[in-house]
DNA sequence: TATTGTTATACTCTATAACTATA
DNA sequence: TATAGTTATAGAGTATAACAATA
């Protein structure tokens, strides 16, 4: 594709991800994770303690929005607060294990329902999709490098 | 892609496009139509009018929340409701100039948000993305047609 | 009685502004 | 005074249950 067709594409990249995001949506189990809930999670899941700053600005909303769905976290027993002993303000939050096996059923079920979609698609088409995500990834890294 | 590997695969991309939802959100501009709200106006711009219930199965929503989201539409201006001459319990939805209007305006400010990423990418990768759209456009298609 | 839509209520997710506690 | 986090408040978006109006 030309750079100077970049924003024609850009128009229908927007167009079919909207409409693929709220699939998704459909698809997901209602008594399950939300979107934020998981995302928060997953960056929890991977490293030890995260103080809850930090973790507002990776996740991308504010502290205060963080607070609140720390709460929600710690009332459902997914992730709990833990005291910083070098420093009195800060708040650390770290995953369950209740938490982890929640992600690990989220991922089993949602990768179950696209694969049941991915199943019924062409050969070539899985392949397209497949070979577009390291483009997608690195798209994604260059989104979030300019925040 | 072999079959076995579908659900691998599923993973994989779900993990993908969790991200890359993140993302679009975060660079959305916040004084906009909501995801919610420009879908709904999207449908309503390709037709005519459109039955409250029929808007709210096409959107994968509730009854009540359609009708929470067009009470919404119509405070701002962006759509209203119609009586149908035909059938005193239905409600029409129709879309107005100004939801028209900020429809465009919502489309050109996120190509040229999403456009400045793509540009930064190597030519390979707009590709290899703009390839896969239309094996996602029949992944949503399966995906609908399942409701 | 069935269909269409609204109202009531509750929960998640988000924001900004004001506040408290610690450094 | 600056930083870390919470509380207060508001609004979007979703759901289920109960209701009203019309067919």
């Amino acid at each position: 594709m030309p750079v100077q067709d970049v924003d024609a594409g850009a128009h229908t990249i927007i167009s079919t991800l909207d409409r693929l995001f709220r699939l998704l949506r459909r698809i997901l189990p209602p008594d399950n994770l939300s979107l934020t809930a998981a995302s928060a999670l997953k960056r929890l899941e991977a490293g030890e303690t995260l103080r809850l700053t930090d973790l507002s600005v990776l996740e991308g909303i504010t502290q205060p929005a963080m607070t609140q769905l720390v709460s929600r976290l710690e009332k459902d027993n997914l992730a709990e607060r833990v005291k910083d002993p070098r420093d009195g303000r800060v708040v650390l939050i770290r995953i369950t294990g209740a938490g982890r096996e929640a992600l690990r059923a989220r991922r089993e079920v949602r990768a179950q329902r696209l694969g049941e979609l991915l199943a019924a698609l062409p050969d070539a088409d899985r392949e397209a999709i497949v070979a577009a995500l390291p483009a997608l990834d690195r798209l994604i890294e260059i989104g979030n490098a300019g925040t």
